[in-house]
Formats: C-alpha cells, structure tokens, sequence
DNA sequence: AAAACAACAGTGAACGTTCACAGTTTGAAA
DNA sequence: TTTCAAACTGTGAACGTTCACTGTTGTTTT
C-alpha cells in the first residue's frame, strides 16, 4: 500500500500493519473511545513494535493545538546575563513539573518585552499560551499586557495580584507575607524596623509586601517609621547601598525587614562592615528563600513563597483560559522561615 | 478569493493582497533570493499590516525541520525538586541565549532518562536535535547514548570529554582546571592538599580534576596523598560529611580542593565547627563559581567554567551534527577566580 | 417484525506551509 | 534578428495528522 521507503513509519504503516484504515489509528493512539478496545490494544502493540510516534507538527497543524506553552522572563536586565534570579529559577523548576504533569512541552526565553512574544510565540501557533514571570516595574508592561489580552492571547502572570490589570495572574499575597515577617519581629521585642525595598506602586509587590510590615507594626501598636524605608532593586549590590544609607541616615534601628533575599544578604554585608552585629544588633528577615539564604552567617530568615504550588496554578490558570473558562486571581499565602539572623538565642 | 472569515490571516491572504502566487510569499517572506527586492518588500510590508505570522507546524511539518532544539537535564534527582544545582541554571541561561541568536526555540525537560526522550522529542518531530545536561554517574546512561546515536538522533552533551563516548560532547579541561587549583595552592604555599569528591572513572569529571590536581603537585616535586582523598558528590551535605571524614581521619592537612562549590560549602561549615579557620589553617577551593560561592565567608576561591561559551558551542556542536557534518569533541579552559578562602592576606 | 439506535470503522477533505518543476519575461550574446 | 540563459513567478502536489460525514454492523425498542 501507501508505503514508502522512508525511514520514520507514519500512521499509514500502523494502519497497514493492523488491517485498518489510517483514521482508525489516529483515533486509537489518541483514545478517542470511538476505537474497540481490542483494535486500540492492537493498534498500539504495532505501534510500539514499529517505534512509531504520532508527529507533532502534523497534528498540532491539524488539530490547531500545540499542546505546548511558552514560558517568558521580562526581568530587568541585568549586566550580568548569565545571573538569573535564584527565586525565577526555582519557580521555573516548579512549572516545568507542572507542565510535565499536565503532558505539556514548555518553550522558554529569556528575550525581553521589546519583543513581539504573542507574534513570535502564540500566533505562530508555537504556542497555546504564554507564562510571564518577571519582577520589576511592571507597571510599564500593562498596556502591553491589555493589547496581548485584547488579541486574544493566553497569559498567565506571576506577579502582584490585582484586578485591575487583565489575563490571569498568579501571585503570593505579598501583604499576608509582609504581615508574618512584622509579626514575627515584633514578636522579638523589635520596635524601629527598616524596610530595604521599593515601596511605590510602581513595584507592587514589595509596595504590598511594606503595607503588610505597617499593618503588623499597628496592630502591635506602633507607629511605623516611614523614614526607615530605603529603596532598593532586588540586588545584592543594591541593598548593600540601601543598608548603607540607612545606617549613614544616623536613625536608630533594631531590625530589617527586607523586600529580598538578594538585598538582605547585600544588608547584611553593609551591617558588618558598620560593625553592627546579626542578630544582637539588628535582627534581619528576607524574602524568597534563596538556597543561599541558609548559607549565610547567620542563616537568614525569610518569608518563602510557596513556588511549588505556584507552578500548578500557573499552569493551571493558563489552561482554564485555552479553553476558555476564565479564572479568577489567586492569591497564596507565604510562609515564615525562622533561621538565626532573626532571632537571639 | 480563498479568504476565509477565520481569524488569523495566512499566506493565501497576504498573496491576494500582494497580487502574487501563495509560494511566492512563502519565499519571499523565507528570504529566497529568487524573488525580486521589489515584491519581496511588498509582501514583507503587507505581512507586517495584516499581522502575519508563519504558521511554525505548518512550516515544520512541510520541511520537517522545527528549528527548535530540546534541553534535557539528568541530574541525579534530588529529594528537593525545586533544588537544581545553580551551576546547570547557568548553563541554561547560557543555552537560551545561544539557540535565541541562532533563531532557535528551545524546549526544557528535567525529566529523567527513564523517559524515551528520542521518541518524546526527536521522533515526534519536537525538536531537531537534544541537548544533554548533567552531572552524576553518566556511565549507566552511556549504552542509551549510544543507542541515540545509532537511531540517528542528534545529541550533544555537556559532560566529560572522552573519545570513547558516542554523540558530540563539549566540556571543561577538567584536568587543566584541576591544575589551575593545584597550582594555585601550591604557590600559596600549601603541601598537604586534600581532595573532596568522587575520584573514580565512574565520575569522569571529578576524576579530571583530581588528576589535574596530582599533576600540579607533581610538578611542584610534591607527592599526592591518596588517603586525603574523600568520596563526595555534590551537594553541601556530602561537603559537609566529606570534610568530617577528613577531619576524624587525623590526617594532617592545610588545603582543600573541593570538587565543586557545594562541596566546598559544606566543608567550610564542617572546617568552623571543627574550629579550623579559613583561609589560615585551611585553604580552600572550590568548583563551578555558583553565586553563592561569593557570598560566604570568607568568599570562595573556585575555579570557573566558561558558561558563556559553553553553551555557543553546544548549540553550534548540535547543529553541525544536524546538518551532517560531525565536529570533534571540545574541551574549553576552566579559569581560576582567587577570593579569599584561599590567600591569607 | 419493523424501526430505531448504538457502536464502530471508513472516506474524503482540510490544516498552512514548502518543494519540485514548469512557465514567462528580460537582457545579453551569437 | 535568433538563441539562450538568467531572473523571476506560477502550478500542482506533498508533509502527516485530525475533522466531519457516511456507511456498516449488531442490538435493542415498539
């Protein structure tokens, strides 16, 4: 029949191989239940037998599905391209198990927003839906954001929670989060917390993770400090130099509460260059659970983001919005690491 | 003409609108350069109008060629999923800007070789090609490789550079690296150099720079200790439990080559709980320059890879295989990064 | 016993490109 | 002028699936 000398069988040598018409093997491979179970369980031995693999390209042409879903950083660049965000790359890890799971392929890039995603991605049928994980001033992506919406593009967001902005968006509920951290220092007899972190609406997620420090401190009865909040970008350098000018500032301190990891480890450096000791002098609480926040002297405390979960629900999000059912957003709760920088023996 | 009332616009669509053949959109828009600059331009301008995109399965399927390569990593899997050794996110970061500047896409998998991952990929038309990442004992993995190579599927892998192994393998001069260490801390003045992690050929790598290691000690007239090596793989624990060993060995020792940065880490905690101070009572250096390797204290001496280049030539390796000409294997220069853990001021 | 309905399998077309080849025009060489 | 190749563009088919129907059984309902 139909054969031909190539190498790679297709659905017409299983078709052959098992006496029926090639469709029939299309459906039996797909368990489309509309297939016997005895010409199914057939169809598959021969299709094991002669390792052959339904090609993907034909069906997602066909069947306009590519059972793929593309994953997009739009971090801020740093100088440093090799130096991702530790927190985006374990969340990586997370939604690629979740994808795995779900039996999706997972195309990622790093490329930058400059870039048309929707054309390069979604509408070159490359992919049913994009993952857009960045921190930064995302504020500037919005409009963006709408127009992807308005074509119909699938997007899922991690990242602040709000309503206000459109496609899906997956974030932890950064002002619960702030909360515990406050909570937590207060609960150590800390009064005068600093805050390393921007605190603007531009940067909604440390905006959220400080509203929730504030919240803590006035449910504690104390008045929060707005002098001791220094801004900052998630670095390491940054948050040396935001600790830098908040001990240059001469205000008294006792604890830091930092919108990061990076930055709190930066803290901690400027705190012992200052002579101040971790955490006699300043107790000090991070954010994200970097691996290398358990590495530092002391182990730093921080909040941890719950990355696992955040990966399922990414995909999750993405997929009820394929088919069309939207969701709403979600907010998960953060949970609090107790290492030693906080804490006085 | 043949427009329907679907959404997205296809070849058929910007040809009425051109005036032209569907196939010469296609070329024109491919850049053949047998069209003509003036229509090419047009058709380039009017795509751009109407919002084309080329449909990516359409064009892979008819060309069976994806332009999209799989990334797949094997690690040793950790009880930590989220966990993945930093020094892999590196080269992933690396790989995804290699395959961007080369117009590739890149599909990832940290799924393990279980898996049928030339039926999951390349057979199914997913992928032209394989990228392998991993550290761990690959010589279990080495007959699949093998295999691969044979059913014609194209892999490249980041590993150990030996001849006998099948497939295009780009690494480190983990001998030359391994040198570098030892040279290093023989110039600091130390004899009593012990060794941390695997050393056997079932770890090709590790075993590398051991060797380098004895090399340079040779070199130097000093003759290598083999009870002051101690198995490790790598992970902060294993350091942790290595360096114990070694202290409980009563050995006397006044260096430390760490297989990797995590080794090295773990044995930094196991050298102040023993009370050893570093750099002065123990010098120590370690692998990979992780990020995390600058931020303990002391920083970590290491030896670093060229992650940069590494994954250019792994892209370049892969698609040299793809198109038929086969490339030797490379071994790229490890380069030593001196901090503090190794030099007492 | 006829009609109606599942359950299953086959037929032809369609998805949107790229490929191989066959035309047409143009300008230069004979 | 005639000839021929180069430079372009059009034609028809092919890539390997999945989709929408139609057809065939065998079983159930009236």
């Amino acid at each position: 029949m139909g054969r031909k000398p190539t190498g790679r069988p297709t659905s017409f040598d299983i078709a052959y191989a098992a006496g029926v018409s090639q469709p029939t093997v299309s459906r039996a491979l797909r368990g489309d239940r509309s297939v016997s179970e005895k010409t199914r369980e057939k169809i598959k031995q021969i299709a094991r037998d002669l390792n052959y693999t339904v090609d993907k390209n034909a069906s997602s042409l066909r069947s306009q599905r590519s059972n793929t879903i593309a994953l997009l950083f739009f971090e801020d660049p740093t100088p440093d391209e090799s130096m991702i965000n530790p927190f985006f790359l374990a969340m990586l890890g997370s939604i690629t198990k979740a994808t795995a799971d779900e039996g999706l392929d997972l195309l990622i890039s790093f490329q930058r927003m400059e870039d048309d995603w929707h054309v390069r991605y979604q509408d070159s049928h490359r992919a049913d839906g994009l993952i857009l994980l960045g921190y930064g001033d995302y504020t500037q992506y919005r409009e963006r954001m709408d127009q992807l919406s308005r074509q119909g593009t699938h997007v899922a967001r991690w990242g602040s929670v709000s309503s206000d902005s459109s496609g899906v968006t997956v974030g932890t509920d950064n002002v619960q989060a702030g909360r515990l951290a406050g909570e937590h220092l207060v609960e150590q007899g800390r009064r005068k917390i600093a805050f390393l972190g921007h605190a603007d609406e531009h940067y909604p997620e440390f905006n959220g993770r400080y509203r929730g420090l504030v919240s803590a401190l006035a449910d504690a009865g104390i008045e929060a400090d707005e002098g001791l909040q220094f801004d900052a970008l998630t670095t390491e350098e940054e948050g040396f130099s935001a600790a830098r000018s908040l001990i240059e500032s001469g205000r008294e301190f006792d604890a830091i509460f930092a919108a990061s990891d990076l930055i709190a480890i930066g803290a901690m450096r400027a705190l012992a260059e200052a002579g101040r000791s971790v955490p006699e002098d300043v107790a000090i609480v991070g954010f994200d659970d970097i691996p290398a926040a358990s590495m530092t002297t002391p182990p730093l405390t921080t909040v941890m983001q719950d990355i696992k979960r955040a990966g399922q629900v990414l995909v999750e999000a993405l997929l009820a919005q394929i088919e069309g059912r939207d969701l709403p957003p979600r907010k998960l709760p953060g949970k609090l690491i107790v290492r030693g920088s906080s804490v006085t023996s």
